[in-house]
RNA sequence: UCCUCGAUAGCUCAGCUGGUUAGAGCAUCUGACUGUUAAUCAGAGGGUCGUUGGUUCGAGUCCAACUCGGGGAGCCA
């Protein structure tokens, strides 16, 4: 019976065969080191030429990187690696030798990976991060699932765009244009009002030309939506939902956050503190205080101060580098890359920052923020921020207006803290028909397409509330990573159609 | 669509104000090394510098157009 490596610390002192393929080989006179992936996690085994017969070791001289194979040997502790246990090998059966991996163990281009991306899922990082977002997912039917929700799909072709407002994908549906989803929105409403609390879990399409760290093509959306729910209850939900989901992945992903090197004090402190609460109002309030103007003020000069830091290091070493040795060379070259790619990233954060705090300055009551304000806002917390009660005007036509003020809709963004922006957009729904109709008329969408979801309106129209979840986007956040294109298996953006 | 940065070896990059035969590390191949952690050490092969045109005695380097890509704005999760 074969074993999986995730499974080894189970069987120490035990001889088992684990199937796999190679990541890496280390070698020296007579023993060679070996490091096997099979999926559920990575190991060594330590092939020694006095412990094998002759033809297993000549077997062994042929592997490469990712070639496949099964080994057979003694689990023993191993302590200097991450991984607490490794093989003693005694046996190997070879599946394939592989010629010309493509992908090394150096630093690699993002275009490159991302057109090896089926290949490029084999390191580490990326089977750690695919680990993070596949604990996402089950934490978040978890605790759904505890709380009576019902899980339903809404349909992925639309006859019409629900929002009127995003490009979408157009297709052909038997001869009449189609649109693929880009909310299930408005489907999830008429399921909460036919079970109480449902969820929606599936991919969503929006065809603008974004070209950022945090927009896809194509991506996963969680939409809970819950009759006899108000704003308030929705923020609720909110929260407990993100609390609930990284406290699973901080018990569950100790091993994937480690190797992706994320700082998890800034998680617990998610699970541990309240999160901010605040108005549009408040937050416009804030964007443009003093107190904004002299916190990126600092961060400016702390870029500065870094930039002539690095200037300095990367002169000393290029003086160095013609005297120096070898090894030290290497390791010069390598810092000096490292360097290169800092000075462009803090250059383009100096460039940013006097238009943040311009925009930031100038910013005018009525507008909606743009994804630097988002930023500026959320630098000032380290737990995320609900903004909640936005000018009507921004937001879609089936929020509900503010009884008390109603310049304001019933809406919420929740902004993660560490730059990574919306997360969440929700808000409690406007349930009177008139209303609405009025709002269809304003926002010149086809009346037609909204007769069945007037419908909800006219049959037992209740309060209710539901928000939407960007799945690639708290996975970013959770794991720490600088792109979303890295938390799905294979991104669809613009410009990246394969593999 | 706009702004901005970029394209040099299989990969990641260096190449300053234009000046002999274009550099490094990794990968590949050969050799050394019995506990390696992106192992190390010695050696070898590998490039019409994105395309087209221009300036010049001379262009990887300067100029123009185009192609492709990164980041950002808009829009949003």
């Amino acid at each position: 019976m074969n074993t999986r490596i995730i499974d080894l610390p189970k069987h120490e002192g035990n001889t088992v065969t684990v199937q796999g393929w190679i990541y890496n080989i280390r070698e020296s006179k007579g023993i060679k080191f070996l490091v096997i992936r099979d999926g559920s996690e990575f190991c060594q085994a330590v092939i020694s030429q006095q412990e094998v017969n002759e033809q297993t070791w000549k077997d062994a001289e042929q592997l490469t990187q990712e070639s496949s194979l099964a080994v057979t040997g003694k689990v023993v502790p191993n302590h200097r690696d991450r991984f607490p246990f490794e093989i003693q090998v005694q046996n190997i059966q070879i599946y394939q030798i592989v010629k010309d991996y493509p992908i090394t163990h150096k630093e690699h281009g993002v275009d490159f990976l991302m057109n090896h991306r089926h290949l490029w899922l084999r390191t580490p990082r990326q089977w750690a991060i695919m680990r993070v977002r596949n604990r996402i997912i089950y934490a978040i039917h978890q605790f759904f699932q505890e709380q009576g929700f019902v899980q339903m799909d809404a349909p992925i072709f639309t006859a019409n765009a629900c929002e009127g407002t995003s490009t979408l994908f157009e297709t052909d549906y038997y001869g009449t244009p189609a649109y693929l989803s880009q909310s299930g929105q408005l489907y999830g409403e008429a399921m909460a009002m036919a079970m109480g609390k449902i969820y929606t879990f599936g991919p969503t399409f929006r065809a603008e030309k974004s070209q950022t760290r945090r927009h896809l093509s194509e991506f996963w959306m969680i939409e809970p939506e819950m009759a006899f729910y108000d704003l308030d209850m929705n923020m609720d939900l909110i929260e407990s939902m993100l609390k609930y989901i990284v406290h699973a992945v901080l018990t569950n992903c100790r091993t994937e956050l480690n190797l992706l090197q994320r700082d998890t004090s800034k998680l617990q402190k998610l699970v541990d503190e309240s999160f901010i609460r605040m108005t549009y109002q408040e937050a416009v309030e804030l964007l443009k205080s003093d107190k904004t103007q002299t916190l990126l003020q600092k961060d400016l000069e702390n870029a500065q101060q870094q930039t002539q830091e690095l200037l300095a290091e990367q002169k000393q070493l290029q003086q160095e580098h013609p005297s120096a040795k070898k090894g030290r060379k290497a390791e010069i070259d390598r810092r000096l890359q490292e360097i290169n790619a800092t000075l462009k990233d803090l250059e383009e954060l100096m460039r940013n920052i006097p238009q943040w705090m311009k925009s930031a300055k100038e910013f005018e009551l009525g507008n909606d923020f743009g994804g630097s304000d988002e930023t500026v806002i959320t630098r000032h917390f380290e737990v995320p921020i609900m903004v909640h009660r936005y000018p009507h005007e921004v937001k879609a036509f089936y929020m509900k207006r503010d009884p008390k003020d109603s310049r304001w809709a019933m809406g919420v963004d929740v902004l993660a803290p560490e730059g990574y922006g919306e997360i969440v957009g929700g808000g409690e729904r406007e349930t009177d028909e008139q209303v609405l109709i009025q709002k269809i008329q304003e926002h010149n969408l086809p009346m037609s397409a909204f007769e069945w979801y007037l419908d909800l309106r006219r049959f037992g129209s209740v309060p209710h509330s539901g928000f939407g979840l960007g799945l690639e986007r708290l996975v970013a956040y959770v794991a720490g990573l600088h792109h979303v294109r890295e938390t799905i298996p294979f991104a669809r953006h613009y410009n990246r159609l394969t593999p």
